[in-house]
DNA sequence: GGTGGATTGACAGTGTGCTGTCAAAATGAC
DNA sequence: GTCATTTTGACAGCACACTGTCAATCCACC
């Protein structure tokens, strides 16, 4: 799942079950993955710093910013605890960014949505993020890149029907 | 770098800066990244719980099954904090999983290595590891695996050198 | 019109990783 | 050998996401 995966691999353990040659690759994959996102949020963080936000509260306005929703519509759409997506809600609320409103259909479930402020930083947001995703995208080839992508989908969905 | 990003990119904002074709499609491999990271985690703790292990410590035994390292060492090889490290460290050698031995070139800087128990459970966890990339892998191609690694290489280089 | 199960928010606790600070130990320049 | 710099472990505090539990609310079924 990270560098301990091919330390075990290349290591000092016994081979009962050999990986195969897809198994080796894949495991290369699953470091890169880490590697990645950990890069990529490192990213996030330096695009939402100057606008008083952080990757996550970015994540959370941005699944409202159409229309509002509880915050456990948020948290199912996100795949995403309701408990994390509460905390991150309420702390937007309190800074301004966002609001709690009535919500007609269900007594507790208000429903949140952001403030004049909080699109505003969105979309200053964005533009970092047109610029950073043009920036990066350009250093690979874009054919390789959609095959990435569609590998991408195939491990999520196989990851998924896993368990 | 999320979902935010993509409802970012599709929803109520102006567009000052538009995205790339490319950039659009690095953009749903961000989304993918963060994805696969969430589910390649979840596959190490379902691997690591029956062991008694968490993925995190996982990682830190499997940094130190060739050599003992000080806790620091392991950090830099790694590209964690000391800090993350000596946590776990500390909670390994608790357990019995792990011990320090005293460094002849370091008085602060113990060694760490995995205690017998330790070289079991990740042994144990090997087999594990095999299992589930070789199952994974069966279900894509390989040679468009081997196009997602060296995109995924090259994007990590992006990433490092675009600070 | 109840009644039982699902959903929801609130609260508490845990694991993981981060930053920052401090003093001890090691290292390098002189 | 001496002294400034770097490395290291220890300690404290923060952000984020998780699990578990509880009571209020909603909804489907009878």
């Amino acid at each position: 799942m990270n560098e301990t995966v091919s330390e075990t691999a290349g290591g000092a353990v016994d081979e009962v079950e050999p990986r195969t040659e897809a198994g080796d690759v894949l495991t290369e994959v699953i470091m890169r993955t880490f590697r990645l996102y950990g890069g990529f949020l490192e990213a996030a963080e330096v695009m939402t710093r100057p606008v008083g936000l952080t990757a996550a509260w970015w994540q959370v306005l941005g699944a409202v910013l159409r229309r509002p929703l509880p915050v456990s519509g948020i948290a199912r759409e996100m795949s995403l605890t309701r408990q994390s997506v509460q905390r991150i809600a309420d702390l937007l609320v309190s800074k301004g960014l966002a609001e709690y409103l009535p919500n007609p259909a269900h007594k507790r479930a208000k429903l949140f949505r952001p403030t004049a402020a909080g699109y505003e930083a969105v979309s200053r947001l964005a533009q970092a993020q047109h610029a950073f995703t043009n920036r990066i995208s350009a250093q690979v080839d874009l054919e390789e890149l959609r095959t990435t992508l569609k590998v991408m989908e195939r491990l999520v969905t196989a990851l998924e029907s896993d368990t």
